[in-house]
This record gives structure tokens, sequence and C-alpha cells, in this order.
DNA sequence: AATGAATGAGGGTTCATTCAT
DNA sequence: TATGAATGAACCCTCATTCAT
């Protein structure tokens, strides 16, 4: 196995994207079969590359889980953030949101997002994620608002959308996989169609056959 | 703390109620803290047992997430069929089927769902246990399917109210607490009607402030 | 290598006898090769046990270190307040708390005193060590001004044979072995004579050819 | 942190120059948190150099713990050898052997003196310093012998002022540092004037109140 | 049926040492 | 000569599992 595999240096020193290629193969396994499950050593492996590699590039386990965290939260943010500056109609934003958020998440994370776990956490980290989090609801929550209020979306409980985002987030590594037959623009536009049939208000001629792919639990 | 805490006996063996005991309260833990961040001497503990005895009612741990696994999911198919049984139109069959399968999760198994962690169980229980969810998932799309074609429920992907409601479950624990504010009851009704609000066709004369609650994630 | 060899079971629980095993076998690693450079894998063989059982009678490595140090100076202080007790006069109590800590040291805790490596405990531990510490200095010093006072020491700094001393007890191991040619009474002997010879107002009649053996460093 | 700091070049080879300060400052870790809790990269940094250029100058760690313990018996033995030279009474060799041990330990070697982690030698290193250090005791207690003789020291086990002082040495960084009250030639006054109440004859008007300092241990 | 003790495998982390640049 | 990265061994600690009592 050659070493840092999967490693896709562009414009940044050298060790932050080895420390990148880390988060990414990390938060790939994490999500894959969880925190607790996944060692350094699989990590390693993955990489091609020896365990105590590792620490060149990260100070310990629970930083690993804290960065993921927060950068994919960063990443739903700056998502949410873009679509509202588009200033379309409340469902675009949402679907824009959507479909940012994924596409990011794939390209600057490789497809996972984890999201759970957050019990590992160090109390600080922890904290912080939370907070991060609360921030990202309330924003979403807050588009889905704006689309009742402009007449692009249904009177629903913002929750609702939000809620069933989430779970399809969580569930993204089954949904992806590179060498999978979907890429992350199909997907996204997927995620993105299933939103709109389901929660936007306009035409929707066909009762829909859609993209089933097992991604529910 | 006094032994076997937790443990309802009632009309089983007692040595039935007590492995119905230990996997309950394993169950509980493990959808808290996570299957591998629960070791068995937690467990024990909370159940005021030594952890050698655990190995009188459990053949392994693995044993346990199966065991809680496969209860899970029967009762929600049971859940399903008793909806079924009753007849009426598709949403309130929906809706029954939701709150039947949250309160007997309470009841039977402490208000748990997992659900997840299955990459934990050994091959064979790996693919019992997805055998037994694909078959949950597929009477759960058609009841919603029924649901729109009797015109209960909105025309949607079936595959949303799925995603939705098996990410609910899967933080029923974050809603439900014993010692909570909320009763079973009460969350249980609270879900169904956000289900109904968001999906079912009817009457909802005000936009919705509705049952907020932290569950997305 | 027999199970807990060394461990003399008497009057305790086993397992306090099993604890007190554990951390007279570690003492005596400590003090010989230092605690850093001791694994517990050397005491855990030493023990002709493995390492995880340690586990069932200490927390961690730096428990040990800890309590060693508590019942060294516990030792210390106790052996100060019998010597009080006696009344007699400075030098002969001097010489008689020199004499009992010695014994209660090689008797309780294998005949070494460690006492060094105090910046490895954590700072709890560290402080209440330094206390304790601070305090056996005080009466130690005390007593040999007493001894000044009541005609028995000759006028010299009470620091120079607190100072020897310590220089003594931390050198115990060198010169005390069980299979060595000198009974820890013996030692203890040596070392009030020394005393006495050293700092005691009486009669010395010949230049001393004392008690060499290398326990300076 | 600027490169190579502390090393104070003069007359030597650059190369032999960085050699020492690499020398110097591991002592001084050595001897404030000992060999086996030092890590190089703490010399290392303390240095502002990288880890690896320790090893031009340097062929192991070992090598850095016998070198300085050779380094330290050597300076013991010349300061030995220059007090005696100057054909005083006894009192006044040992003082000005103590005097001058201590104040070349500071300005050659930072003024740690380890002296004890001899175990962390290796066989051939261990036995050179063993055998330079049983040199040194004994050179040492046949000066205090000829102040016996000469009258100038009262009629004590020569031991006895070896082994305070020894332990003096040990904990000499507790007593000195740079940036403390005390200049190195301040403590070695005290010392010095320390031994000469203990244990020389002469006049000693009042009881002493002397440098208390918590050096014992 | 229950326990407490023992074990061994494995995980996270540190660190002396090597090597290509 | 200096560096930063890489390695592998060793260490502390946890935990599922077994077993004698």
């Amino acid at each position: 196995m050659s070493r840092w595999k999967n490693a896709s240096f562009a414009g940044r020193t050298i060790s932050e994207l080895k420390r990148a290629a880390v988060l990414r193969e990390s938060g790939r396994l994490f999500s894959r079969r969880g925190y607790h499950n996944t060692s350094l050593s699989d990590v390693a492996k993955q990489l091609g590359v020896s365990k105590g590699t590792l620490y060149n590039y990260v100070k310990d386990k629970q930083e690993i889980l804290f960065e993921i965290h927060r950068m994919a939260l960063e990443i739903g943010t700056r998502s949410l953030a873009e679509a509202e500056a588009s200033n379309e109609n409340g469902a675009q934003m949402v679907a824009a949101a959507m479909k940012g958020f994924i596409l990011s998440l794939v390209a600057e994370l490789g497809g996972y997002g984890i999201l759970s776990e957050v019990g590992a956490l160090k109390p600080d980290d922890r904290d912080q994620v939370m907070s991060l989090r609360s921030n990202f609801y309330q924003h979403f929550e807050a588009l889905v608002t704006r689309g009742i209020h402009d007449g692009s979306i249904r009177s629903i409980n913002p929750h609702v959308p939000l809620v069933a985002f989430m779970g399809v987030l969580q569930n993204l590594p089954n949904w992806y996989s590179p060498k999978g037959r979907l890429t992350a623009e199909e997907i996204a536009e997927a995620v993105v169609e299933v939103f709109m049939r389901g929660f936007a208000l306009g035409e929707h001629p066909a009762p829909p056959e859609a993209a089933r792919n097992g991604g529910a639990g």
C-alpha cells in the first residue's frame, strides 16, 4: 500500500495536506465504523503509514474527532450563508444550501458527516461543537421559515425538514462512495429533488418513484 | 445499589426476566454512550450485579447487541401489523404505527432504539438484522403509499417520512428520559402530531410554532 | 515464578494484602531503577502475575507512587512521635526515631524510601506529599534542637543531621537487602551509631573505623 | 527561541562547544526532571534546535548520561587535587574542595550534579562510573581523616560528611538557579559554612539560625 | 446462581533513533 | 550541518471473557 494514499496535494503546505488527509481518512472510517470502533492503526494502515506518524499531524484522537465536527459544521454554515446570498426564494435557498453542504462535504471531507459521537469529545470541545451546531440549526430553520412566508414551502414545522436532512447527512457514506455508481453531484441533486417534491410548493406532475437507496438508518 | 434494580418480574421465568433486564439496561446504555463506549462493567454496575453474573444470561456482548436490534425491529414490525389491522385510512395507520412503536420501545426496551452500530454485529447476525430492517422499511413505505392513494397523505416520496421517523427513533433517548418532563405518551403524541401536520392532508389552521426539542442529531 | 511471591498474608483482607504486596514490590523496583524506568510489566513479572491484575489493586501507576510516598512519610512521622513519647534526652530520641523509621520502612515497605521523583506525582498528590514532608522535616529538626538545648547534641545546624539522614534513607536499598549480610536491625544500629558518634556529645574513645558501605550516592 | 541558546563559544572547536552545550542542557534537564522523564525533544527545544541535530554531536542518549557523570566526577576529583595542593589544614582543604566542586559544577555543567540514575547506563559505562566514583569517595574521606588527625575536624566517621555533601550535590538544582537569588558563589559559601560549623573545630559563637533552604530531599 | 480475581489482547500515546533532503 | 518526517518498540491502561469458589 503506497504512502499517503488518497492525499490530494494542491496549493497548501505539504504538512497541511497530510493533516487534511489524516482528518479525511479518519472521518471516513469514523462514519462507517464509529469512532470508538476505529483504531488509529486502522487509519494509519489505510494511509499506508505507521501509527506514530499520525502524531506528527494531530495531537490525539479526540482532536481528530473535534476537528471533523468543526469542519463539517463550518461547511454547513458556509453553505447556508452562500445560499442566503443568492436571494432567491426560500425553497431555492434551502435547496441550494443542502446541495452546497453535500458537495463540500464530499469534496473536503470525503463525504462523511459524522455529527454524532459528540459524547466522545472532551468537555470544552463538546461545548464548542454544540454551540456551532445550534447555530446551524437555527439558521437552517430560519431559512425554511422564510420559505414558508414567501409561499415557496408548505406550511410545515421547520424542524421536520431539518431532522430529515440531518438524517440524510448522517448516512451520506451509505449513499456516496467514490467507487460507487453515484457521483456527489448526482446524490446532491437526488436529495434536493426529494426535498423539493416533499416540501416545496409548485408543480410535481407525476407521483414520484424516486431515489430509493437504503439510507434510512 | 440494590441488586437487579429495574428488573420488573412478572409472569416469566425469573431467569428470563433477568435476561430481559440485562438487555434493557444494556440497550439504555448503548443508545446513550454507544456500543463500543459502554463496558459490561457499566451494565453490571447499573444493575447492582457483578460483571461475571451477566454471563449467566447472555453469551457475549455481541449477543446483547443483536438481541436488542432484533427486539426493536420485532416491535416495529408488530406495531405496523397492529396499525394495519385497524383498517383506518393511511395517515391514521402510519400515525398509529409510529405511536405503537415508540410506546413499546419505551416499555420493553427502556426507550432506546439503537438501530445503528450494525457494523459491530458478527456477519450472520448482521445479515439477519439487515433483512428484518429491510422488511420493516418496505412495510412502512407501503403504508405511506396507501395513505397517498387514499388521499390522506400528500403525494410525497414515501422515503421521506420513513427517513425522518428513523431519525426520530435514533434520537429517542434525547427526547425521552424516565425522569424527564415528557412521558412516553406525550412524546409519542408529539411525534405523531408533527407527522400529521407535516405530511397528512387536512386542516392545519395556523403556521405551526410546534414542538421544537433539539432532536435533530 | 509462583503467584504473589513475597506476599506475606496475615490478619488483613487478602485483597488488602495483595495491594500491599503491589505497593511493596513497586517501591522496591522504583527505588532501585527509578519510577520512570520501572514498567508495570516489571512489577507484575516480579509478582508472578499478569499486568492487568495489578489494576485490581491500584488505580494507576501514579497512585502507586503517591501511596508509597504517603506511607513512608506516615512511618516517619509515627516514628518521631513514638520517640518523642519516650521522653529521653534529645540525642536518644533522635536516635530512636531514626531506628524506628528504618525498621518500619524495612518491615512495611521492604526497605526502600524513595522520597524522590516527587515531580512525577500529579499536582494534588504532590501538594499533599510536600506538606507531609515539610511536617516531618520540622518535627525532626525540632527534636534535634531539643537535643542541642538539653546538651545531648553538639551545637550544630539541625539541617545537617536531617539532610544526612535523608540521604541515608534514599540509599537504604543499597545498604539493605533481605538476602544481604546485614539484617534491618543491624543496619538501623549502624546508622544510629554513626549519628551518635558524629553528632551526639559523649565519649568516643578511638577514631572510628566505621561502617563503610558505599551508601553515599 | 534563538538557536544554540546558552552555548558559550570560546577557544574550542565550534563543534566541541555545541557538544558541550548539548551536554550541559541535557544535564540541567536530567537533574531537574530525571533522565527517563526528559526527552531529547525537550533538550532540543531548549537549545532551539531540531531533535535530529543532536545526533550530530552525541551518539545516543546513554552517551549523554555517561558523559555527564564522567565530567562531574572529573570535576570532583580535580577539585580534591587542587585543594590538596594548597597544603592547608584538613578542614580548610575539605572546605576548598567542596567549594571548588560546586563552583565548577555550576560553571561547566550548569549546576546540576545528577550522580544518580547510574542504573540507566550501559554496563561498560556503569563500571567506569562506579570506579571513578569510588576513587572520589576514597580521596574525600582521606582528606577528612587528615583533618581529624591534624585536629581541624572533630573525631567523626568520615563517611558522615561525605554522605551529607553528596546529598547536597544531588540537590544543588534546588538550591541553585541562574535566576534565583543566590549566586553560585553564595551557595558554595553557605555549604562550606554549614560544614565548618558542623564538623570543624573552632569558634562557633552563637547557636546557628543558619541557611535553611529545603534542600534535604 | 453469583462472585471476584485473573488474563490477554488491543488501543492510544510517547520517544529514541534513522534517513532523505 | 540541520531539518522534519517516519518508524517501531515500549508503555499505561481498559475490557471482554474465563474460571475457581
